[in-house]
DNA sequence: ATAAAATGAATCAAATTTGATTCATTTGGT
DNA sequence: ACCAAATGAATCAAATTTGATTCATTTTAT
């Protein structure tokens, strides 16, 4: 599993952190959340809208690129599975941005950038296959399974920011799961 | 089950929602989203600071009020767990708003309202006393089953939200991917 | 039909935020 | 030790947002 260069610029990634922390902060507060002075924030990205304009590109970008090479189209369910787990997990900064960045809009038909009508339709069409491979319950739609993976993903990502649960075993945490359960094993 | 009480103001969930769909939004533009003028909305809650405060508030009592109403530390797992599931699908509005507004902080142990840390505190020990009487399974810990569970509820209010999942069967819908996970059972 | 209450449109000063610049200081490489 | 690049502190005008008020209009109850 190659995952996929990280090679976003740090303070980017602590931008996306930052604004993740508080959405709402002006630029001198999130200047200094990062480390730098207000100027230096400046001088990196001029204007805050900028800066979402960049981390949600990049986010777009990894997203895309993390999802192209988990090849969720022809990979074994199993293989590709695991690869979208780990692919969820990298890059928490991002997803961590996306979490509270991320608009409904973007999904709208009438959205410019297909990007992530793209992801979405992608995602739901593997879940769809995992079903059909046998892989996954046919009782829940493919659409709430997509769902409910990323969201198990994304919450985690944020507990463990917030200290709850450690980064350790998480992949197989997710894995567990999600496929079977929280529940104990009946062996009827 | 008694569902908790839900009096709250429909211009507060109208506020929770919008505040949740676009979090900088301005007065103005809030107002206009729930469909009042600013002046109307001022005469409601004069500052931003204390729209936020006030659904806070709201939604802290909420959940408060809910949780208790579940009896989790004595009613029967099975129960207490069904009731838990319909208290978060409950009251979406002020969850979508607590999606987006909750703070990490407010779990500090410095944090002078203690209600939050309260409830984190009444959650976990939920899920522990669920792995004793052998509800769910012992090698994933109380913690991460507690914010997986949220995880998962918050997810699919949201994903109703956006028209990705219907309301209906999603407590049943809950109730299956927490216990059973999406994978197919294996008659092993 | 009328009075009272609620709402909306418009306005405005104060406060905040933004975008931009200057200059002094610090840092890193050689 | 020296130079160049990067950073930080401070400042400032412009733009935006906020908090508050007034007055006209609409809605509601009686």
């Amino acid at each position: 599993m190659t995952t996929a260069t990280n090679q976003t610029d740090p303070l980017l990634l602590q931008l996306a952190v930052a604004l993740a922390n508080q959405p709402r902060a002006n630029l001198q507060e999130l200047a200094k959340a990062v480390g730098v002075s207000k100027a230096t924030l400046y001088r990196f990205c001029p204007t805050r809208e900028e800066i979402i304009a960049r981390l949600l590109e990049e986010a777009t970008i990894t997203v895309a690129l993390s999802l192209e090479a988990c090849d969720l189209e022809h990979a074994p369910v199993e293989v590709a599975f695991k690869s979208l787990i780990a692919s969820v997990l990298d890059s928490k900064e991002l997803t961590l941005f996306l979490i509270y960045h991320f608009r409904p809009d973007f999904l709208l038909e009438t959205n410019l950038d297909k990007r992530w009508l793209e992801i979405q339709k992608v995602s739901d069409k593997f879940f769809l296959r995992c079903q059909h491979e046998g892989l996954l319950r046919i009782d829940i739609s493919a659409v709430a399974l997509s769902e409910i993976f990323f969201g198990i993903g994304c919450s985690l990502i944020e507990a463990e920011h917030r200290g709850r649960v450690p980064r350790a075993g998480m992949a197989e945490l997710i894995e567990k799961m999600f496929l079977q359960g929280a529940g104990v094993q009946q062996k009827a």
